[in-house]
DNA sequence: CCGATGTAGTTTAGGCATAAACTATCGACG
DNA sequence: CGTCGATAGTTTATGCCTAAACTACATCGG
């Protein structure tokens, strides 16, 4: 029986409330066993994973900002696990030409193939995950969320600064 | 224009993925901002906001591990943030009776007052970030949700251990 | 009554997150 | 040119998160 915050809501909430709580519970679930996947099946963790996914899908490389806004992280992170990433030779590092402040992170062969190990394993956990949805439904969640993504991003941009 | 994960999943990627990235996405966006809000209105975090919340809901108190649970967070941090919210004022512990292992936290008055206005100015901003969907559509976004819940939930429960 | 087992809560070690301060470099303008 | 504001990245301080070890107490079977 489920005991989280978004179960004991109760009726009297508004239903912007409701939704977002059980948006959050869900997110939390799904995020939670992909984290415990990763560590248990490859020793590794979500950011390092969501590092290497963006890099796969740039394969001329990124700058450490691209990739910080890419993770809807702040800069300080990425720097830390291209640290930890360089130092397991998954990834290689170096200047940017033309600009010596930037620099550009690469997958390595031996980043992009343990990417390509762990991404075969992640798409089956997700994939069982949202099986309880029919592919009608998946597509619905998918067309609202876009519709709510949209609204989110149009506020933060007409925020005054 | 959008650079976040999300933004860049790439046409062959399977539908269930595309989805979560997407419900991610949204996740951290309203979860980023009501924590901007709850810092720069009142200098206080999500955490301490959603604990509060929890026994807002209970007004017989809590057990330190209901509230782990309602939170969906581990046991070490409620002990933390507890330990915040005492010494702020904002909360009470006292022993359970007949279990002197557990303890049980209730809200303060002073924290049944700074929980209210928090609460107003939560709704607010959530219902504003909500308003890029209709009535009908968050009612199916709540829907779809619940069923995803639902099935997550059971893929927990069913696994060995 | 007593020992084995389980539960409530805390502590510890380590990772990720942010904001803010800092260094180095770029680029534009007088 | 030289200065000055913007940008790329790193560092630092602080907070939340987990897992795992630990203490204290409860409970149950013999």
């Amino acid at each position: 029986m489920a005991v989280d915050a978004e179960s004991r809501a109760t009726h009297d909430d508004h239903l912007s409330v409701r939704v977002w709580l059980r948006l959050l519970a869900c997110t939390k679930l799904v995020e939670g066993a992909v984290a415990g996947g990763l560590r248990d099946a490859f020793e590794t963790t979500l950011p390092r994973f969501d590092f290497l996914s963006q890099l796969e899908r740039s394969p001329g490389g990124l700058r450490m900002t691209e990739i910080s806004q890419r993770m809807m992280v702040t800069g300080g992170n990425v720097t830390r696990i291209a640290d930890q990433l360089v130092a397991e030779g998954l990834i290689t590092r170096s200047v940017a030409p033309g600009d010596r402040r930037a620099s550009i992170v690469k997958l390595s062969a031996a980043g992009r193939r343990a990417f390509g190990e762990m991404a075969a394993r992640h798409e089956s956990w997700i994939v069982t995950m949202f099986a309880g949805l029919s592919v009608a439904e998946r597509t619905q969640l998918h067309a609202l969320l876009a519709k709510l993504k949209r609204h989110l991003n149009a506020l933060e941009s007409d925020r005054p600064q």
